[in-house]
DNA sequence: CCCTAAAATGAACTTTGTGTTGATTAATGA
DNA sequence: TCATTAATCAACACAAAGTTCATTTTAGGG
């Protein structure tokens, strides 16, 4: 009873070790804890893996957290179920997205067609790409989510598409609707960091943003050097 | 015993009523019962319905039953998951693609991109995107099956352009990679027919074909009809 | 080094959906 | 009319979800 020091803390063990289904972004953790760091790591890591493999449809809580090598407890006390998890993780990303398109400038753009160099701002988006190869590839792939997609295409369109509204002629003079011609390049640009990351980057960032100069600057049937 | 003629069936009732998780596709119904076609349809129904609000992700078997005014046992007398069904939905869209591939010629193409007519190949894939307009428009919007997106653009790939291969020079005289430009078209591509879908069909199947020819001629700033 | 706050663990429990089974009822079509 | 077969119904074992609480482990400031 006192060798032992005794149980003193019985009244006063943790409270609220819990999220609850429903208040997801609800929790101010100590993010600088290692211990919380450390299990982020170890369930975003996981979660990745297992998709890569399975699909998010396929994976369970258990699935992640056994492979992550934790408690299934420990997935409730940081997240509310695996979507929670997808989502956290997708904002992280979209969060170095948002970043790196503040420095963009259109007129850099007009400077750069012209001489058949690559704008130095694609080329950072796919050094982030590059950087973060695991996650886009497996989220812009065949067993990812389409709503991320989704909200890919939606950051071009405002961070790059929108910036060149104001240098179109109104709609009835445009071989093609504004908007059709949106959806069209924006579309095709994912298409590209798509398949850039499915080869395995078979290029550097810089030769693929040229590429884009390029593709931008000349129509598909010069692209393919077609013979007549 | 008498009156009610007797059960002298019972020695015979019904083998084998049930699929089984894992045979597939092992089954060999009277597809022209009545009683089937209309469960086929009601399943069917419900699935995209549910895939429209829910996502096919957050759909379980009983809200597929339900909504279909049906007994969740006769789900799985034709189907052996929600997976299968989807799988059995799509497989029949992909036949109707390919029926149409077959009526495609390559030479047709030249002769109507020079005179700024619509391809007709092209028209009668809208028209069948259209009359499927909820399944396409489910599948390929942001609640749909990535791993459809992918198949969708395999198809493009094989029926139109590989039929293009002999046309163009070798690597290293084009302005980008032969692959990465398929890349490019076929994401291009796929975004109209999203973007189609998702405004409702706002163009009829002609308009959206006289676009993809004025694309295909155009470089992205001439189709944009960019003031310099 | 110790001690406290907080994170992780482990075990139990309820609930929900799955996939299967066998018996019964209803519809089809020859 | 009647044999066949689809659909229904009720019951089952099982797996994973989400929750709870007591206990153990870890981090880091005094």
């Amino acid at each position: 009873m006192s060798t032992k020091q005794s149980k003193n803390n019985l009244y006063l063990t943790t409270f609220t070790q819990h999220i609850g289904a429903k208040g997801l972004t609800e929790v101010t953790e100590n993010a600088n804890d290692p211990r919380i760091v450390r299990t982020m790591h170890m369930l975003r890591e996981a979660l990745l893996e297992l998709m890569e493999e399975h699909g998010f449809e396929r994976i369970t809580v258990k699935d992640i957290t056994s492979k992550a090598g934790l408690n299934r407890g420990t997935f409730y006390l940081h997240f509310a179920d695996k979507f929670d998890l997808l989502e956290r993780i997708t904002e992280d990303m979209m969060q170095g997205l948002r970043k790196i398109a503040q420095t963009f400038d259109p007129l850099d753009l007009v400077m750069h067609e012209s001489r058949d160099t690559p704008f130095p701002f694609t080329v950072r988006l796919f050094e982030y790409f590059g950087k973060h190869a695991r996650f886009f590839s497996v989220m812009l792939g065949p067993k990812g989510d389409p709503a991320f997609s989704v909200k890919f295409k939606e950051f071009m369109q405002v961070h790059l598409m929108d910036k060149f509204n104001e240098f179109h002629y109104s709609d009835d003079r445009m071989p093609v609707p504004w908007d059709y011609l949106m959806a069209y390049l924006i579309s095709a640009h994912l298409g590209i960091v798509q398949y850039w990351l499915e080869q395995g980057r078979d290029y550097t960032p810089w030769d693929i943003a040229l590429m884009f100069t390029r593709m931008t600057q000349l129509s598909p049937i010069q692209s393919a050097g077609l013979k007549k």
